[in-house]
DNA sequence: TTGTAGGCGTTATCAA
DNA sequence: TTGATAACGCCTACAA
């Protein structure tokens, strides 16, 4: 079922029928009818494979993440998938974990079949870039350090985030506010602390290096660090953990020590997971609109392969919210 | 950059170029290093277009979706990638969610995109099947009722699921069961009411239609559930709730009403969402392994594509297993 | 063991 | 307004 049969069907050449069904080039209104009919009839699609090859434009984005796992990537591909969808695009998904093929296989597989790509990793340098895609290719950044790679590159307000939540807790009168760190190395979790460093400083607290605790996103750094904080000599009161995975252990680890959550100590995530809502008590958390980052990466992705937007190369943060629950202590409302 | 490019810098002819570079036909060992070589050094990748063009395989393999939202579809789609991936293949996503891009028109601009799908749809027919797809291509169906269409289908085990459930809480001494159900017309929702059914009439109970209470799988559905089922003249003893979704908003209404959960009424949900262990009390339920359900589509639609396996329409059933937490009061280990 | 040449399904160019 | 025909990049007979 090609286009050539179409062109039989409908009595004209394949060029003409190739005009009649896109909408370029002049054909009589009577011929685009018949072909169109032929084309409905023999329910013919055109191949998308001979079609980039002459055009060199395949229709379809590549979204490039660390992993699947978890509810920020399900949603960063929703919004991803809801944009591109409307423009007429496809998504082809790929995951660079560890133990699967490097960033640079993955990369390079996806030549040909995308025109541009949406990029989550920090592996991602100049050099892998230059060694990898074509000079030019269209690619966006998700929350990646800033780079000096000429793309666009979309980021969230963690470090807003992290200082208004640190600003409400020192509101709240707390004195003593510890952190339980993201992971080595990760930008977002050195924004967070950059944050919540600020809105130490600014509330007039001495930073207590004692109070900041590393971690590394998991529950279980949550229910560690939660435990190291109360062996302290002066435990804190208020304990913001950078992100709702740790927050949540740290949650667990202070009914199990039976403190009262917030009475005696008062807890603050980051992420906005729907498992805040639920948790006893409810999680003070700072809200993160996942699918809408997903969904302006693809807008910016799609502007480039459009053509429409000059090489900007700008960075662009996407605000949080505050969201305050029990687990603060704050009065409700 | 092309095959040509390559050919040229090792000082050969496209086809040899071609040869060595693939597995395919004898090259002489030091043909195919030099090849090999200039591939490498110029950063060669094959277009894949112009591969599937005269291949007529893609080596991509479509996942449609009714939907992106949600940890299920996240899981599957995990599961799918892994597996796939593994293999060389790659993943095109799509969802053809209402007011989206029909389920039709999804199928139909994968063509020639992909060398099979993965299909999750209750609207896939057999006249939709032989309109849209060419004869004899690869599809598994996902979830989805049984047909008479000529495809592999994977589901999982609903009906034993909500079986050991009901019998679990029958076997607690629960002479009263409710049953919130799914949505109408759902395949899923009507087996897990059939394994609920079956429970009851194994443990000797009389059927009571007043205990079964229409939902949609949405939180709010089991608020009102639970809410109805308290008005009765003879409330139940024990609620099982289609999913957890339901089974966590009647876990809400019922500590609203002031009853006490499992001391005044049990609970048990179905899919063991992540969320199951973070309520209070902690949610029994039945688990499912999406990503393993994920996995076996993809594997089973790779057979079919390598040809490995016969057109095996098959129904394959994953097996559930009851998860017994707190909020069915069952002593604790 | 290697090269030549044809063709996969489309669109674009150029004549008619 | 239409039709031949030449690409696009690749693979694979077939020939050398």
């Amino acid at each position: 079922m090609t286009i050539r049969d179409v062109a039989r069907a409908a009595g004209v050449s394949v060029a003409t029928a190739s005009r009649a069904l896109n909408q370029s080039g002049l054909v009589a209104a009577g011929t685009r009818a018949t072909v169109r009919a032929a084309a409905e009839r023999l329910h013919y699609s055109p191949h998308a494979g001979a079609r980039s090859l002459i055009t060199s434009r395949t229709h379809t984005i590549g979204v490039l993440l660390p992993d699947l796992y978890g509810e920020f990537f399900s949603e960063v591909i929703r919004g991803i998938d809801q944009r591109v969808q409307q423009a007429g695009y496809h998504c082809l998904i790929s995951s660079a974990r560890h133990g699967g093929p490097s960033l640079e296989a993955a990369l390079r597989a996806m030549r040909g079949r995308v025109d541009g790509v949406v990029l989550m990793s920090p592996e991602f340098t100049g050099e892998l870039s230059q060694r990898t895609l074509p000079a030019g290719f269209p690619v966006v950044l998700l929350n990646s350090a800033p780079t000096q790679l000429p793309h666009p590159s979309l980021t969230i307000a963690n470090f807003e985030g992290s200082r208004a939540m640190v600003r409400h807790l020192a509101g709240l009168g707390h004195r003593r506010i510890a952190l339980i760190r993201g992971a080595e190395g990760n930008f977002d979790a050195a924004e967070r602390r950059r944050g919540y460093r600020a809105a130490l400083a600014e509330a007039g607290l001495p930073p207590a290096p004692e109070l900041e605790i590393p971690g590394d996103f998991s529950e279980a750094a949550g229910v560690a660090g939660a435990r190291a904080l109360l062996e302290l000599p002066a435990p804190p009161t208020a304990i913001f953990a950078a992100n709702d995975g740790m927050a949540i252990g740290a949650l667990f680890a202070l009914r199990d020590a039976g403190r009262r959550v917030p009475e005696d100590i008062a807890i603050g995530g980051f992420d906005d997971i729907p498992m805040a809502r639920y948790v006893e008590p409810s999680l003070t958390s700072v809200h993160v609109d996942i699918s809408a980052l997903g969904e302006r990466a693809a807008t910016r992705l799609l502007a480039l392969l459009e053509g429409r937007s000059e090489p900007d190369v700008s960075r662009e943060t996407l605000p949080t919210t505050l969201v305050v629950r029990r687990s603060c202590g704050a009065p409700q409302r």
